[in-house]
RNA sequence: GCCGCCUUAGCUCAGUCGGUAGAGCGUCUCACUCGUAAUGAGAAGGUCAUCGGUUCGAUUCCGAUAGGCGGCUCCA
């Protein structure tokens, strides 16, 4: 028999000739799959001479796809057991599990689920494995005449599959198509799929999943075609690995900032006002003035001039700016006074266009940097509110830079730096960028080829000169020109979209603004729109997410809670409370008639910083007790250095 | 906007196979004065989301509407 060398992770082996994958390692359990010349494999791959071999544990972020996938064909096959009028959608894996899209005649229902679990979990007793096998495109259509919708993807093939839907890449991908059987025990086949693999060895090698919900999904990703009723799962290397992501589940759950706003006596959504529409209590009203004069002053800081505009305008302005053709869908409908058509602003750069326009700009103004707290109104489509993070009406800390052509692109740079070091200041430090570009074929964007180009440029440089990932959204850009936003990841790695940088060469040509260059001639500005938090109201939701609600002291609304041990100590609480409330200190003492112990239960239920409580053993010596969020304790300290270390932790604005 | 699910006290939730309701927390009152996450007792609080239908009778069954939740689509 003859011998052939591969390498494997790096090191070389010689083999005999038709040796597999899985013979290859075949001592290490772990190796679901392998990684053959960059592209992966099933294990019953069989090497051929020079390949680079290297394998793939379940554990990895490749094996755990692999395990997702095959999970997906397991879980389909459980469906069409159950319900075999069921057509077989897209089955990809994703980020933490996988679904499945079917077209039923009637959605599933959670017995549904549980019982195709069950089914589920004695396909994977049964060990069957998946078998690849490869199938001309002819004899795929008539294997699969029964599947309309995988006959489409077959039409799909070698055209843009990836584009034409999220997911199908797994079915199909380019070339040559598969079909992988399911095979039990006795080589009976048990079910089929097209699919491009590859897959785990068995089902058996699906040590831990769960169904977690159903809903519906348009096929191929467009609300123009029928909807498909789609199952997710999850499923994990271990059962720890499963259990681990069911509490990090519950554990997102407990940070909802839906659930802590009604907690934390922050803010709430009443059914009166409309949908997406909040109110600020006296907390959350705090941690927004916090927030608002924060932001304030450092716009002031960074030459910005402070404007303030109306809610509302004529239709015209709109019609001027450009937005009505392209977005009136997103805006309030209009109201009706003497005549006219008036619009509540979904945006606030048409009227800072206005302004620049109000009298003859000089280039010695620019760049004019105007800045505005702005509240808009959009009309969010009633399926997709969402607590403070997708609301119909807004605060934007929206600004516009006015620079001439060739100053843009250090007004991008410094915007990017300021709202970078504003973000941090906020403790988010976990960032990538996404630069938003238009796509060419569409007709949602104005301008020229030319102006994108050069638009595009000059924000993508801007954001290479930040040393962070770039992320490329091709189609995301505004109408008027491409962006580039922040997103951060929080406490527990998801990540939000927050600060905008837009570069618009469109307004200004649609307003007719102009400034007198050095040279006497009249030239057209660029704008540079930008938002550092975005919306006020979503970065205070993300920011509820990522601290879960325990604020650092600068942005706590309250910092301080004095707890007396007895109510006779009440009094030397309000005179350590008076002293703090002079530095500026947000303190409140508890003076109900609970137990102290209850009192200290409270206050770290609303997640107060600190904790000063006072006894007799503190007035004998002039001192308070501190007690941390943590449950630390630090006993006996002089009044001035308690008003002291907390002082300097709120101007430091450091978490505690 | 689309699909599915949900809506009972301020909050979290029981319950009624059709005969108009219950707990815990919270609130209020009284007693207690206590050293690091829940003192005890008592009281108040609900047209069971809204509107309509079926029925002798509807919180319960049916329909519509509103709001919420989970996805999809969308997100200037």
């Amino acid at each position: 028999m003859s011998e052939l060398s591969v390498h494997v992770t790096g090191s070389e082996r010689q083999v005999a000739a038709g040796t597999t994958a899985a013979e290859l390692f075949a001592d290490d359990r772990s190796v679901v799959a392998a990684r053959v010349g960059g592209e992966l494999r099933d294990l019953a791959h069989v090497l051929a001479d020079g390949d680079q071999v290297e394998p793939v544990a379940l554990d990895s972020a490749d094996g755990r796809s692999i395990l997702r996938h095959s999970t997906a064909h397991v879980m389909a096959q459980a469906v069409q057991e159950l319900h075999p009028d069921a057509k077989l959608g897209i089955g990809p894996p994703i980020e933490n599990g996988f679904y499945y899209d079917f077209d039923v005649t009637t959605p599933f229902t959670p017995d549904d689920l549980a019982a195709i679990d069950k089914k589920m979990q004695q396909i994977v007793k049964e060990g069957q494995s998946f078998v690849r096998r490869e199938v001309a495109d002819d004899d795929a259509r008539s294997e699969l005449a029964a599947e309309p919708y995988k006959l489409e993807l077959i039409g799909l093939k070698g055209g843009d599959a990836a584009a034409a839907a999220e997911g199908a890449d797994a079915e199909v991908g380019g070339g040559q198509l598969t079909i992988y059987d399911n095979l039990r025990k006795d080589g009976s086949l048990a079910w089929k799929d097209l699919c491009r693999g590859p897959h785990l060895p068995s089902t058996r090698h699906i040590p831990a999943f769960k169904l977690t919900r159903s809903a519906a999904a348009y096929w191929r990703g467009s609300e123009k075609n029928p909807q498909l009723q789609r199952i997710y799962g999850t499923a994990w290397e271990t059962r720890d690995a499963l259990k681990a992501y069911q509490a990090r589940l519950a554990e997102a759950e407990k940070r909802d900032h839906r659930r802590l706003g009604a907690e934390l006596d922050l803010y709430s959504f009443p059914d009166e006002l409309g949908s997406g529409l909040a109110v600020f209590h006296p907390k959350g009203g705090i941690i927004r003035r916090v927030m608002e004069d924060y932001v304030r002053q450092r716009h002031e800081e960074e030459g910005f001039l402070f404007v303030a505009t109306p809610h509302i305008t004529k239709r015209a302005l709109f019609e001027t700016s450009g937005h009505l053709p392209y977005y009136a869908d997103g805006m309030f409908p209009p109201m009706e006074m003497e005549g006219a058509e008036y619009y509540l602003k979904a945006m606030n750069c048409p009227m800072h266009n206005l302004i620049f326009r109000s009298r003859g700009r000089s280039y010695r103004e620019l760049p004019l940097r105007l800045f505005e707290l702005g509240a808009v109104y959009r009309n969010e489509k009633s399926g997709v509110v969402h607590g403070l993070t997708r609301v119909r009406g807004l605060t934007m800390d929206d600004s516009h830079s006015y620079v001439a052509a060739d100053q843009a692109s250090d007004e991008i740079k410094h915007l990017l730096g300021f709202l970078l070091g504003l973000l941090k200041d906020f403790g988010l430090d976990d960032f990538y960028l996404e630069l938003s570009t238009r796509d060419a074929a569409s007709d949602k964007f104005i301008g020229s080829d030319e102006e994108w180009a050069v638009a595009t440029k000059v924000l993508e440089d801007a954001a290479k000169d930040t040393g962070l990932e770039l992320v490329p959204d091709p189609g995301g850009a505004a109408y008027y020109g491409p962006k580039i936003s922040v997103q951060a990841r929080d406490a527990i790695g998801r990540t939000w979209q927050m600060s905008t940088v837009q570069y618009d060469f469109n307004q200004p040509a649609r307003f007719e603004l102009e400034y007198q260059a050095a040279d006497g001639t009249r030239q057209q500005p660029v704008m540079i729109h930008s938002a550092k938090f975005g919306s006020i109201e979503r970065f205070l939701g993300v920011l509820v997410e990522h601290y879960a609600g325990a604020f650092p002291p600068w942005l706590a609304p309250v910092q301080v809670v004095g707890i007396p041990i007895t109510d006779e100590h009440v009094p030397y609480l309000d005179q350590v409370a008076a002293r703090l409330g002079s530095r500026g200190i947000r303190v409140e003492v508890d003076r109900s008639d609970d137990r102290m112990q209850k009192k200290i239960r409270n206050a770290q239920k609303q997640k107060v910083p600190f904790m000063l409580i006072a006894g007799d053993d503190d007035v004998a010596k002039d001192a308070v007790s501190f007690r941390y969020r943590s449950g630390e304790q630090k006993n006996g300290v002089p009044v001035d250095e308690a008003v002291e270390e907390i002082a300097t932790a709120v101007a430091d604005r450091v978490q505690v």
